[in-house]
DNA sequence: ATCGATCTCTGCACCGATGCAAACTAGCCG
DNA sequence: CGGCTAGTTTGCATCGGTGCAGAGATCGAT
């Protein structure tokens, strides 16, 4: 059996509640008794027992992170980032994978109360609409990540998106590109984060006088390479083939540029492509890719932050945190020789991106 | 305040002690009772607080899993299957990231037992050498992934590396290559499973009558894509350059290939590169990467199955199981043409692999 | 009618910690 | 020296379930 504070508290010749008082850093406890108490701790090799604390404390010591898949770079990379934010303030990350199920992700926020499994949330949506997010109250905290979600009780962290799709595509038209295809639009209620960024397309694209081609907006049904490669199959039979493509991740960036070199065009001297997430595989691509870069570490500092102060008993309402994002601009846009010029002047356009 | 049994009993006008036992699903209750109480249970929105319960039962219903690092391929996709295998168990996984500091790995071991926040532990540890590990022992099962750790107390769940690496070698020597290099040795205690890929190496080299060259094996500090291509531009300064390269994983493989390419050579034809991992990005990545595929799936099954006997109450001699791998071969050492001819005929060396 | 077996339900203690408030000591002031 | 404050330690109840064992009820067999 495990050591418990009564053995300390035998072992040491005082109350089982003062060695509680030790270990809590209880300020009223004379130097002595906490000297012999910290020795029996060490000599038993006592832990307390965070099940019974959390019990009798009404928290867990846990809190989730939902996301829609470990395996995209995106979410994995955020993770890890949000894994490090949590850590020193000794609390421990459970990862639920929800697959965008609608049915889990409900469940999740449905439980959250309930089950006292964690104290707090992250949850990046991907089944659920604003409607029904909105419809789940509870007391426990969540912050959102992705689009907004208008209205709803829950606090939530993004970047803008209109912004830094907008930027994206000013990009290449900026390149001369006239003929713009965007890659992952998902035209249902709960595609908020894709439309957002096919508004900023729309936008960029009227600011640079070129006209909208619906044609040109292919919708998937998932982030994943092959879906990227499945839209961009179906561009180039159109009879006027885009000149550049904004895909809504690096996933289907990746999955079009093979279809592209696949077929003999060359990236980006026939087709320019921007990906969007900013995943380390795109730095050592061939080519390496051009990518809307969201500041994942701000973004998982801002979400920890305010969850901890909702924790902390923070009841305001609810807020909304913009983080910053960058244009990477690498050679899928501009090419080897231009990102290589890029990279060895001092000049801000590639390496460093631009801030917004 | 949460609804708790004590709420449900008052409503349903049974003692707690019956709620318990429908939650439970304990036999002897009667059909009536039962109704009663899950009507009950329902209209009030009552779910156990499993932290109350697993204190009762000694048991925290959540398993560890201990990887490096989320952000590297392997171990997201590899993460994803284990909670995969987890879910229909209706237990929880808690993802450590141990960034492979032994200090972090050793106190994760030396916890395991004392702070009762999880039943097992998956563990694919880095910087633990195999003395440090066996010397930890405990009551709370674990795992181990990766290379085996000899003698050691834990169960043990891997590929054989050794005949991994060697099908890899192989397979580059069949296609011609003489001089063929390494990339991602590891020469020191905890780099035992880099050190079995090496032992593979030489023995494909062996077996194809070509002498090794100590030149030709790179060690690298991490397996990430800049420590690839970092070693790619050292074998390319050597006066006589190889001309394959196998990395031991698919990361390196990737910061090599760029580099390659970066210096005008051109992948296979000049330089053929095999990786290891079988990360979905080979599949799109220009050109695509040959690997060698460990069979995630099996081995998160395999681990999961093993701790869960374990946590079961099997006290048996540790075991080491043997999960699966295939060679997939792909463009970065047959070359384009042939990897769609090999795609296209029912051969079955390239899409299928080779099962071992 | 008696007995044992089976079914159904319940009370009590307990898992291991902490909140609360009381008890006790010592020191200090007037 | 009484009274008060500050410092130190402690007992008791409690968080919300479940293990254990026993009390009743029911029923068929003898």
């Amino acid at each position: 059996m495990a050591v418990t504070i009564y053995d300390v508290a035998r072992h040491a010749g005082v109350s089982p509640r003062t060695v509680s008082n030790v270990v809590n850093d209880y300020p009223f406890v004379a130097a002595e008794t906490r000297r012999r108490v910290r020795d029996s701790i060490d000599s038993l090799g006592y832990r307390p027992n965070l099940v019974a604390r959390n019990l009798r404390r009404g928290r867990t010591g846990m809190i989730a992170l939902a996301v829609p898949e470990l395996a995209v770079p995106y979410f994995s990379e955020l993770s890890g980032a949000i894994m490090d934010e949590v850590a020193p303030r000794s609390y421990t990350v459970i990862i639920e994978q929800t697959d965008g199920d609608p049915a889990r992700e409900r469940a999740l926020l449905e439980d959250r109360d309930r089950s006292h499994v964690f104290d707090g949330l992250i949850f990046s949506p991907l089944g659920l609409g604003a409607s029904e997010l909105g419809a789940i109250p509870g007391a426990t905290p969540v912050v959102l990540l992705g689009e907004r979600v208008n209205e709803g009780p829950f606090d939530h962290v993004s970047i803008d998106n209109v912004a830094a799709a907008r930027s994206a595509v000013e990009h290449l038209a900026s390149l001369g590109c006239r003929r713009i295809a965007a890659i992952g639009d998902q035209p249902y209620e709960t595609g908020e984060t894709a439309q957002v960024r096919t508004q900023g397309y729309h936008e960029a694209l009227e600011a640079a006088g070129l006209s909208p081609d619906p044609a040109l907006v292919v919708p998937t049904s998932n982030f994943h390479r092959s879906a990227g490669a499945e839209a961009m199959e179906r561009l180039l039979e159109l009879a006027e083939p885009p000149d550049a493509v904004f895909c809504y991740n690096d996933l289907l960036a990746a999955g079009a540029i093979r279809v592209l070199l696949d077929r003999g065009r060359r990236v980006p001297e026939d087709v320019a492509v921007v990906g969007f997430d900013d995943a380390e595989e795109g730095r050592y691509s061939t080519p390496t890719l051009s990518t809307v870069a969201p500041d994942k570490h701000v973004i998982a500092a801002m979400a920890v932050a305010q969850l901890f102060r909702r924790l902390d008993g923070d009841i305001g309402d609810p807020v909304d945190l913009r983080a910053p994002f960058a244009l990477e601009i690498r050679e899928s846009t501009i090419g080897r020789l231009q990102a290589i010029a890029a990279l060895d002047g001092k000049a801000g356009a590639g390496r460093k991106g631009r801030r917004v």
